[in-house]
DNA sequence: GGCTAATAGTTGAAGTTTCAAGTAATCTTC
DNA sequence: GAAGATTACTTGAAACTTCAACTATTAGCC
């Protein structure tokens, strides 16, 4: 199928590649653990957070989807958890009467906005404080180059 | 609770932070992606891997839970699985007897053979090409020192 | 030895995510 | 204007993960 030679990594690949997976779980965990301070995870801040900005404080369920990067049926199970706690609401949308609205409560609202600031000085703290500025700028120019390596589906190519 | 300014993230820190996260969790949905054609998550890869290289290709469950870095618990749901493909088996530890081993069989050896080779090759298409030497270098300098930063509970310090 | 604490691992239940299928409305096109 | 395709979203079931509780064994200690 895929007819290579099985090029395996150096030690400089290796060292690369395990200190990113790594740290990067590791990173993560921190983080959510965090944010378990305010019954939130990383997914469920970032649907908020999004929802949060959005004018009216409110968003079509496909928008929120795609911008906080969930699926559509993930959301959707996620945003009936979240109604239950009171967080945000439904609402029936009339000029396309398939979609409907994520809309955000007061109380939605005050949640967000109280775990913020902890989420961010988290953030902080365990990543941006460990990077100098310019590690910071070549950082945001590495995995940008990354991500749009991605949208090339390297199998297909020759 | 944390008293302290809410510091909002500056442009370069937003780049950096968004650059990170986003590429990231694209880059694990695309290796996990690759890893669907051998009928394998990335944890199971790790799990599977590790068990490859392992003295006899077998080890405690403990050990291999802590080195494929998942729960006790997860890795008991998982091996249970894998028995039922052939992949493992369980073997009572007569050195102490609360203790068991995960065994590779051989069709489990031959399945993470045949996976590895694309799996490297995922991850140097989507990862360590998008970066020239000096920057992988880098890089595993400044994960490394993540890594090292999420040791310390940041909010414990004065 | 015998008591307690710690360790190794499993288990079942509860919650979460994924997947495929379903409903309902809108768009397309002839 | 009606058939067929597409879009928006939801749903239920299956698979997976987490969590707390549980069994069995070993280690520490007086």
């Amino acid at each position: 199928m895929t007819g290579r030679e099985p090029k395996w990594l150096n030690s400089r690949e290796m060292k690369a590649w395990r200190a990113y997976i790594i740290a990067s779980r590791r990173l993560l965990e921190a983080l959510e653990q965090d944010l378990e301070d305010h019954d939130l995870s990383m997914p469920d801040y970032e649907v908020l957070a999004q929802l949060s900005e959005a004018p009216g404080r409110r968003m079509r369920m496909s928008e929120l989807a795609e911008i906080a990067m969930v699926s559509k049926s993930r959301l959707s199970h996620r945003i009936t958890v979240m109604e239950k706690a009171g967080w945000v609401k439904r609402q029936a949308c009339t000029e396309d009467k398939r979609g409907s609205w994520a809309v955000m409560t007061e109380k939605g609202f005050r949640a967000i906005v109280k775990a913020a600031p902890d989420h961010v000085q988290s953030v902080r703290a365990r990543f941006l404080d460990q990077l100098s500025g310019k590690d910071q700028e070549n950082l945001a120019v590495l995995f940008d180059r990354i991500q749009t390596g991605l949208r090339e589906d390297f199998k297909n190519e020759a």
